[in-house]
DNA sequence: TCTTTACATTTGTCCTACAAATATAATAGT
DNA sequence: ACTATTATATTTGTAGGACAAATGTAAAGA
C-alpha cells in the first residue's frame, strides 16, 4: 500500500534526537549564525520544539563533538568554529571501516600525493629545503627505510604545502593506507621496497626542477602502489 | 604552581560525556569490535563507568550520528559501518567555517583535480568516454559555460575514478570551493572565464593521450584558480 | 558612588518513570 | 509430547524533576 513511499521511509524512522539535530543545523544556517553568536538555552529550545531537554541535549552533544557549538557551563552556549576533520578522525578504525572505504582512502593518498606538486613549488622556502635535505641526508646512510622514515619525508612535504587541513588530513589517512597496503602484500612491517626514485632524487627535483618533473618522479616513487589501481 | 601542566589542562576540563565517548571508542578498538557485534546495554555501561544513563546516552548519540553504532529499539545496540564523511558533511557551512579552513578546502580541490589523472586512465571505459563525449558535445554549442556545466563535466570525471568516497568528498567540497572563489573574485555567478584548454580538449586527451598530458592540460584548464596559490 | 550581598540563570549530572516492541519463558490446549 | 497462546522480561526512546556550582545581575548597604 505505502510501497510508493520508498525513499521516504528512512525519514520517518528518524528519532527525535535526529530531527532536533537537523532542525538546529538548519536554524543556524538560515539565521546565518556566526562564531561567537549566543544560542538559546536548552530549556527554551526544548519548549519551542516540544521535546524533552534530554533530546535537545543529545542533539547538542553531537554538535559539540563536531566543534560546531561550545557550551560554557552556567553562561550559555555559543557558536564556534567547527573542527573540519573531527568527525572523520573518530571513525578511522580499520576494524569497522568497510573494505570499500579503506580502499578509497588508500587511493586518496595516491591522488593527494600526486596533486601537491604545484603547491610545493609555489610555496617552498629555503628553510623548508634545508630541513628536507637534512632528512634526506640522514636517510642516505640507512640500508633500508622504515615506515617512520617514509612518514618523515612525505610528512615534511605536506608541511611545505602550507595547507594545514591537508596536512592533518594526510596524517589521519596514513595509518589506514599502511593497514591496507600491509594486508594486500601480507608483508611484515618495516620493510620497504627499493625505489627506482629515491627521496634524494625527489628532493633534488623539488629544489632545482619543475612541478611537471616532480610529478613524474613522484609517480615512479610510488609506482609499487599505483600498480594496485588497475581495475 | 601547576603551570607545568600546560597541555594537560584541557584534558581535565573534559565533560563526563566527552570522557565516556573516548572510553567507548577505545573499548571498541581494543576489543576489535566488528560491524554486527552486540554492545552492552546502556544501563550496564552506565553502571560499569559509574555515570548516569544520560551521560552514556549523550556519548552514544554522537557515535550514532557518525554511523559507528546502530540502536535497534528494544533489541539492543550493534556496531555498524560508519559513514566516513558524515561528520564533515554536517560541518560544511560557510558561515561558521574558518577562513583558513575554507581556503584549505579550495586548495584541496585543486590538489585532487590534478591527482586523479592516473586513475582516469587506468579505469576509463568506452561507456564512460561516450557519456563524457555527450556532455562535451552539448557544451560546445553554448556561448559560455554555467556553474552547472562545470559540475557536470568535472563530476563525470570523478565518477570515472571509480572511487566512491572521492566522488562524494568532491561533491561536498564543491560548494565551498565555489563560495571561496566567488568571494575572492567578487563576480556574480554563472560567468566562467574562457579557458585556454576546453572541456573538449580534456576529453580528447583522456581518450587518446597519456596521464602526463592530461595533467598538463588540466593544469592549464584550472590556471585561473592556480594563480591564487602563490604565497 | 562604590562595595557587598543576595538572587537568578544555565549547564552538567543524576534519578525515576513509562511506552512500546521484541525476545524469552510459562502456560494451556490438543 | 508438541504446538499455540499468553505472560513476562528486556531495552531503547522519551519525558520530567531535582540539584550543585559558577557566573552574571540586581539589590542593599556604607
Amino acid at each position: 500500500m505505502n510501497s510508493k513511499l520508498g525513499l521516504l521511509e528512512p525519514l520517518e524512522s528518524l528519532s527525535m534526537t535526529d530531527r532536533v539535530e537537523n532542525i538546529l543545523r538548519e536554524y543556524f544556517t538560515e539565521n546565518a549564525f556566526k562564531p561567537g553568536d549566543a544560542l538559546p538555552n536548552e530549556l527554551e529550545i526544548a519548549q519551542k520544539l516540544n521535546v524533552s531537554r534530554n533530546v535537545v541535549r543529545e542533539a547538542l552533544s553531537r554538535l559539540r563533538m563536531l566543534g560546531m557549538i561550545e557550551a560554557r557551563p552556567r553562561r550559555g552556549m555559543i557558536m564556534s568554529q567547527p573542527d573540519l576533520l573531527a568527525g572523520i578522525e573518530k571513525v578511522l578504525n580499520p576494524f569497522i571501516l568497510s573494505q570499500s572505504n579503506q580502499k578509497d582512502i588508500f587511493e586518496l593518498r595516491l591522488i593527494l600525493e600526486m596533486g601537491i606538486a604545484e603547491f610545493l613549488f609555489a610555496r617552498k622556502t629555503q628553510k623548508d629545503l634545508d630541513e628536507l635535505e637534512l632528512i634526506v641526508e640522514k636517510q642516505k646512510s640507512l640500508p633500508v627505510l622504515s615506515k617512520e622514515d617514509e612518514i618523515e619525508f612525505h610528512g615534511k612535504l605536506y608541511d611545505m604545502t602550507g595547507n594545514e587541513t591537508f596536512q592533518r588530513f594526510q596524517s589521519l589517512l596514513f595509518p589506514v593506507f599502511e593497514h591496507v597496503f600491509a594486508s594486500m602484500t601480507n608483508q611484515k612491517d618495516n620493510y620497504v621496497l627499493v625505489d627506482p626514485v629515491s627521496h634524494a632524487d625527489l628532493f633534488r627535483i623539488l629544489r632545482d626542477g619543475t612541478p611537471e618533473a616532480f610529478r613524474k618522479a613522484m609517480h615512479k616513487h610510488l609506482e609499487v602502489y599505483y600498480n594496485t589501481i588497475k581495475k
